[in-house]
DNA sequence: TAAAATCGGACTAATATAGTCGTATTTTAA
DNA sequence: TTAAAATACGACTATATTAGTCCGATTTTA
């Protein structure tokens, strides 16, 4: 079956604790123990999401995160890219003006990625707020 | 990343093969080698598709498989269970009329679920033939 | 009756996900 | 100035899922 990853629902909780903690500085630990996440795996999922600027950090004994970006205007598509390490698909050219130069080997005759294009799509419009 | 399963891909490659074939009977072997799926794995696939009554099988030196419903009366979401063996998640019963009995414990509270619930939503709506 | 098809359980291999470990760096309060 | 407590980050291990294989049984018909 489809699922979703763990990181994805990690990284989801975490975004709204620290959405609603407003200014305050969260660290690692607070959410690691309120949810009962690995404190390792949420600190890596956490430097990812600072890395790509959702997050601001500060480190040091009074470290912690802030929330950089408004949730109602990060896609999940987004998010996912960037807790699951996976780039997106390549765009399709295959439109009307025919510029379209990979029909050869286009991934989107099959029906799988049919499924998969049309899946993605849906993702982009999805904000994390509508989850959280 | 979500990713949708080969078993997926290799049951609508076969659904629209034997859709196109018409009336005729079409063996495993006759998909197995003209897509390169393996055969003793797309074999069990299709006796699950005739197990849940999309396909009817016979057996015997001139067996093979034939479609039994239509493609556009089949959701993705029940391809998926079938070729899956996933139970469908739990109905949800916290509706309007207050039936619901499993507040306490609904797992539709946590933001993966929410998405879960929302994305087998969309796979009822989605019908085979809209991806062959 | 032999060939060729489906049937189906048990097994193995490959891949992806989840989680752990160890060490470095940064910051600040005592 | 130094110890504590936080993030930073790569490498590693464990677990779960998916993909594929193997082998024998049953069914049907030329």
């Amino acid at each position: 079956m489809v699922k979703f990853s763990k990181k994805l629902e990690y990284a989801l909780i975490s975004l709204r604790h620290i959405s609603n903690a407003g200014n305050e500085v969260i660290r690692v630990r607070d959410i690691s123990e309120k949810y009962n996440i690995p404190h390792d795996l949420l600190a890596k999922i956490l430097q990812k999401l600072k890395n790509s600027k959702i997050l601001i950090s500060s480190q040091g004994i009074n470290g912690g995160y802030t929330l950089n970006r408004k949730l109602n205007e990060i896609p999940l598509s987004e998010l996912m890219m960037i807790v699951e390490n996976t780039t997106t698909i390549a765009e399709c050219f295959h439109n009307d003006d025919k510029t379209c130069t990979i029909i050869d080997s286009c991934t989107i005759k099959d029906p799988l990625s049919k499924i998969q294009t049309e899946f993605e799509n849906i993702l982009k419009n999805k904000m994390i707020s509508d989850f959280v």
